[in-house]
DNA sequence: TACTGGATCCCT
DNA sequence: GGGATCCAGTAT
Protein backbone atom coordinates (compact mmCIF):
# COMPACT_ATOMS: atom_id res chain seq x y z
CA UNK A 1 0.00 0.00 0.00
CA UNK A 2 1.08 3.57 -0.85
CA UNK A 3 1.66 5.77 1.95
CA UNK A 4 4.12 8.85 3.28
CA UNK A 5 5.54 8.65 6.76
CA UNK A 6 4.88 11.24 9.32
CA UNK A 7 7.37 14.05 10.36
CA UNK A 8 8.87 15.13 13.33
CA UNK A 9 6.94 18.46 12.48
CA UNK A 10 3.78 16.54 12.88
CA UNK A 11 4.23 15.68 16.46
CA UNK A 12 5.03 19.25 17.78
CA UNK A 13 1.70 20.47 18.38
CA UNK A 14 -0.17 19.79 21.45
CA UNK A 15 -2.08 16.25 22.34
CA UNK A 16 -5.45 17.48 21.82
CA UNK A 17 -4.69 18.48 18.32
CA UNK A 18 -2.42 15.69 17.19
CA UNK A 19 -5.13 13.26 18.91
CA UNK A 20 -8.29 13.63 16.12
CA UNK A 21 -5.66 14.17 13.25
CA UNK A 22 -4.33 10.16 13.93
CA UNK A 23 -7.77 8.93 13.09
CA UNK A 24 -8.03 7.43 9.92
CA UNK A 25 -3.81 7.46 9.59
CA UNK A 26 -1.81 4.13 9.64
CA UNK A 27 0.04 2.70 12.62
CA UNK A 28 3.09 -0.02 11.46
CA UNK A 29 5.16 -1.92 13.54
CA UNK A 30 7.93 -3.76 11.22
CA UNK A 31 9.16 -6.83 13.17
CA UNK A 32 11.38 -10.01 12.19
CA UNK A 33 8.04 -11.85 12.00
CA UNK A 34 5.92 -9.64 10.37
CA UNK A 35 5.00 -5.86 9.04
CA UNK A 36 2.13 -5.27 11.36
CA UNK A 37 -0.26 -2.52 9.75
CA UNK A 38 -3.51 -0.62 11.27
CA UNK A 39 -5.99 1.85 11.05
CA UNK A 40 -6.33 4.01 14.06
CA UNK A 41 -10.07 4.29 15.18
CA UNK A 42 -9.73 5.75 18.44
CA UNK A 43 -7.71 7.90 20.34
CA UNK A 44 -7.24 9.70 24.02
CA UNK A 45 -5.09 13.15 24.43
CA UNK A 46 -2.95 13.57 27.59
CA UNK A 47 -0.86 16.41 29.39
CA UNK A 48 -1.21 19.81 28.91
CA UNK A 49 -4.12 22.11 29.69
CA UNK A 50 -7.76 22.57 28.72
CA UNK A 51 -9.36 26.14 29.57
CA UNK A 52 -6.87 26.90 31.62
CA UNK A 53 -7.00 23.66 33.42
CA UNK A 54 -4.01 21.29 33.95
CA UNK A 55 -4.82 17.83 33.02
CA UNK A 56 -5.04 15.65 36.45
CA UNK A 57 -5.67 12.62 34.23
CA UNK A 58 -2.27 11.95 32.71
CA UNK A 59 0.65 10.37 33.93
CA UNK A 60 2.58 13.14 34.16
CA UNK A 61 0.48 15.28 36.02
CA UNK A 62 2.64 14.53 39.32
CA UNK A 63 6.03 15.62 37.81
CA UNK A 64 8.60 13.43 35.75
CA UNK A 65 9.62 10.18 37.00
CA UNK A 66 10.98 6.82 35.62
CA UNK A 67 8.21 5.27 33.79
CA UNK A 68 6.96 8.80 32.74
CA UNK A 69 10.29 10.64 31.26
CA UNK A 70 9.43 9.87 27.81
CA UNK A 71 6.72 11.73 28.10
CA UNK A 72 8.58 14.73 28.68
CA UNK A 73 10.73 14.44 25.70
CA UNK A 74 9.82 16.28 22.77
CA UNK A 75 7.64 14.97 20.47
CA UNK A 76 7.91 12.03 18.01
CA UNK A 77 8.78 9.26 20.28
CA UNK A 78 6.65 6.41 22.02
CA UNK A 79 5.85 6.20 25.67
CA UNK A 80 4.45 2.43 26.39
CA UNK A 81 3.87 1.15 29.93
CA UNK A 82 2.50 -1.88 31.67
CA UNK A 83 -0.93 -1.69 33.20
CA UNK A 84 -2.32 -3.85 35.63
CA UNK A 85 0.43 -6.18 35.58
CA UNK A 86 -0.48 -7.98 32.36
CA UNK A 87 -0.53 -5.14 29.43
CA UNK A 88 0.60 -2.70 27.67
CA UNK A 89 -0.38 0.85 26.25
CA UNK A 90 0.99 2.68 23.43
CA UNK A 91 1.24 6.51 23.42
CA UNK A 92 2.81 8.89 20.60
CA UNK A 93 4.15 11.33 22.42
CA UNK A 94 4.02 15.21 21.44
CA UNK A 95 4.80 18.45 21.97
CA UNK A 96 8.07 20.74 22.69
CA UNK A 97 10.33 18.99 25.15
CA UNK A 98 9.58 19.88 28.57
CA UNK A 99 6.04 20.24 27.41
CA UNK A 100 4.32 16.52 28.31
CA UNK A 101 1.50 15.28 26.02
CA UNK A 102 0.85 12.30 24.90
CA UNK A 103 -1.78 10.41 22.88
CA UNK A 104 -2.54 7.01 23.46
CA UNK A 105 -3.91 4.76 20.65
CA UNK A 106 -7.02 3.13 22.03
CA UNK A 107 -8.60 1.20 19.02
CA UNK A 108 -7.19 0.32 15.42
CA UNK A 109 -8.78 -2.18 12.21
CA UNK A 110 -6.21 -4.32 10.95
CA UNK A 111 -5.18 -3.96 7.89
CA UNK A 112 -1.72 -5.98 7.40
CA UNK A 113 -0.07 -8.70 9.08
CA UNK A 114 -3.14 -10.21 10.11
CA UNK A 115 -2.12 -13.70 10.65
CA UNK A 116 0.37 -12.74 12.74
CA UNK A 117 -1.77 -10.65 15.34
CA UNK A 118 -4.52 -13.47 15.40
CA UNK A 119 -1.40 -15.63 16.42
CA UNK A 120 -0.26 -13.14 18.80
CA UNK A 121 -3.37 -12.49 20.87
CA UNK A 122 -4.67 -16.32 20.15
CA UNK A 123 -7.64 -15.54 18.74
CA UNK A 124 -9.73 -17.81 16.16
CA UNK A 125 -10.30 -14.77 13.49
CA UNK A 126 -9.84 -11.22 12.70
CA UNK A 127 -13.12 -10.37 14.38
CA UNK A 128 -13.41 -7.06 16.27
CA UNK A 129 -12.52 -7.66 19.17
CA UNK A 130 -8.68 -8.54 18.02
CA UNK A 131 -7.73 -4.91 18.28
CA UNK A 132 -10.89 -3.08 20.35
CA UNK A 133 -8.38 -1.78 22.88
CA UNK A 134 -5.43 -0.37 23.81
CA UNK A 135 -4.32 -3.49 26.01
CA UNK A 136 -5.34 -5.71 22.79
CA UNK A 137 -4.05 -3.25 20.06
CA UNK A 138 -0.39 -4.03 21.51
CA UNK A 139 -0.86 -7.25 22.15
CA UNK A 140 -1.55 -7.94 18.12
CA UNK A 141 0.99 -5.99 16.98
CA UNK A 142 3.81 -7.21 19.10
CA UNK A 143 4.00 -3.54 21.30
CA UNK A 144 5.87 -3.92 24.70
CA UNK A 145 8.25 -2.20 26.46
CA UNK A 146 10.61 -2.90 24.42
CA UNK A 147 9.18 -0.53 22.18
CA UNK A 148 8.96 2.15 24.46
CA UNK A 149 11.10 5.82 23.81
CA UNK A 150 11.25 4.55 20.13
CA UNK A 151 11.55 7.14 17.80
CA UNK A 152 8.47 7.37 15.44
CA UNK A 153 10.52 8.79 12.37
CA UNK A 154 12.44 5.40 12.01
CA UNK A 155 11.48 2.08 9.85
CA UNK A 156 10.69 -0.42 12.95
CA UNK A 157 7.31 2.23 14.53
CA UNK A 158 6.29 4.93 12.74
CA UNK A 159 2.63 6.33 11.69
CA UNK A 160 1.91 7.11 7.91
CA UNK A 161 -0.86 8.50 5.71
CA UNK A 162 -2.49 7.12 3.23
CA UNK A 163 -2.05 8.55 -0.19
CA UNK A 164 -5.59 8.72 -1.00
CA UNK A 165 -7.38 10.02 2.22
CA UNK A 166 -10.56 8.38 3.68
CA UNK A 167 -13.46 10.37 4.97
CA UNK A 168 -15.49 9.36 8.12
CA UNK A 169 -17.12 11.48 10.95
CA UNK A 170 -15.23 12.55 14.62
CA UNK A 171 -17.02 11.44 17.58
CA UNK A 172 -15.76 13.85 20.64
CA UNK A 173 -16.13 12.77 24.23
CA UNK A 174 -14.50 12.32 27.98
CA UNK A 175 -11.86 9.98 28.47
CA UNK A 176 -12.58 6.43 29.84
CA UNK A 177 -11.49 5.04 32.91
CA UNK A 178 -9.68 8.24 34.83
CA UNK A 179 -11.84 7.89 37.43
CA UNK A 180 -9.04 8.91 39.64
CA UNK A 181 -8.91 12.11 37.97
CA UNK A 182 -10.26 15.95 39.02
CA UNK A 183 -10.84 17.93 36.02
CA UNK A 184 -9.23 16.16 34.18
CA UNK A 185 -12.34 13.52 33.94
CA UNK A 186 -13.96 15.88 31.77
CA UNK A 187 -11.83 17.15 29.72
CA UNK A 188 -13.59 16.43 25.67
CA UNK A 189 -10.34 14.31 24.95
CA UNK A 190 -11.37 11.04 23.20
CA UNK A 191 -11.88 10.68 19.79
CA UNK A 192 -13.29 8.12 17.52
CA UNK A 193 -14.49 7.17 14.02
CA UNK A 194 -18.09 7.62 14.19
CA UNK A 195 -19.86 3.63 13.55
CA UNK A 196 -16.62 2.18 13.19
CA UNK A 197 -17.24 -1.42 15.09
CA UNK A 198 -13.43 -1.15 16.18
CA UNK A 199 -13.62 1.29 18.36
CA UNK A 200 -13.85 0.40 21.96
CA UNK A 201 -16.27 -0.75 24.36
C1' DT B 1 11.50 -2.68 52.93
C1' DA B 2 6.27 -2.66 52.67
C1' DC B 3 2.05 -1.30 50.66
C1' DT B 4 -1.19 0.30 47.10
C1' DG B 5 -3.50 0.59 42.88
C1' DG B 6 -3.81 1.13 37.83
C1' DA B 7 -5.10 5.27 30.54
C1' DT B 8 -7.23 -3.43 30.84
C1' DC B 9 -9.17 -7.73 29.60
C1' DC B 10 -11.76 -11.86 30.11
C1' DC B 11 -14.73 -14.93 32.33
C1' DT B 12 -18.80 -15.52 35.46
C1' DG C 1 -19.07 -7.99 39.12
C1' DG C 2 -14.45 -9.81 40.19
C1' DG C 3 -9.80 -11.90 39.47
C1' DA C 4 -5.37 -11.94 37.06
C1' DT C 5 -0.63 -10.06 37.83
C1' DC C 6 3.41 -6.88 38.72
C1' DC C 7 5.95 -2.84 38.91
C1' DA C 8 6.22 2.22 39.69
C1' DG C 9 5.23 5.41 43.07
C1' DT C 10 4.75 6.52 47.63
C1' DA C 11 4.98 5.80 52.40
C1' DT C 12 7.58 3.84 56.39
Amino acid sequence: MKFSKWTKKNYEADACCVAPKLLGQYLVHATDKAIYAARIVETEAYGGTYRRQVDDGAHSFRGITKRTAPMFEAGGITYVYLIYGMYHCMNIVTAPQGNAQAVLIRAVEPVQGIAAMIENRNAQSAAVNLTNGPGKLCRAMDITLKQNRIDLCGNELFIAHPLVPDTFSVVCTERINIEYAGMGKHFPWRFYMKDNPYVSK
